[in-house]
DNA sequence: GCCAACGTTGGC
DNA sequence: GCCAACGTTGGC
């Protein structure tokens, strides 16, 4: 799909993390779609301003699981996050996609030599970080199709 | 619970 | 503008 721009209809892929204690897939599905704010990093803020519309991100249980477990869209694009005070920061909404047929946990992502630049796995404190095409398709391809 | 990584803050 | 102190995240 051509659109305007030069980003026009090129989705990206993410990774966004969430100890399930605070907020699971499951939450997610049962809401519908979420806020996604309380991002206070500069770096993953940056990550958040480049998401589009359509852009997919995996959902990764950080804590308790420490696996993949589903996949999101991204559904409105960065806006002011309301419960930051310094105004510095930005939200994003995200709404489920589906949930894998197979987890992919850190220790499986670790040993996938087609992983070993992820992001992620680079800088485990980043709580938003860019997924490549390959690397979403390596996990994807782990988690069963 | 501990600790490594890393970002932020504040004194100078 | 430097850098030590401190706070937070997240794996182990």
């Amino acid at each position: 799909m051509l659109v305007h721009g030069g980003e026009s209809g090129v989705t990206s892929h993410w990774l966004v993390k969430s100890e399930p204690n605070a907020y699971s897939f499951a939450d997610l599905q049962r809401d519908g779609s979420t806020v996604w704010d309380g991002v206070r990093n500069n770096a993953a803020a940056l990550h958040l301003k480049a998401m589009k519309v359509g852009d997919e991100a995996f959902f990764y249980h950080s804590q308790e699981g420490k696996e993949i477990v589903g996949i999101a869209s991204v559904t409105r694009t960065a806006f002011p996050d309301a419960s930051d005070p310094t105004g510095r920061f930005v939200a994003v909404e995200l709404a489920p996609v589906r949930a894998l047929k197979n987890s992919v946990t850190l220790a499986d992502m670790k040993a996938e030599s087609a992983l070993k630049d992820m992001a992620m796995l680079r800088q485990s404190r980043l709580s938003v970080s860019p997924v490549s095409d390959a690397e979403w398709a390596a996990i994807l391809k782990m988690a069963g199709g």
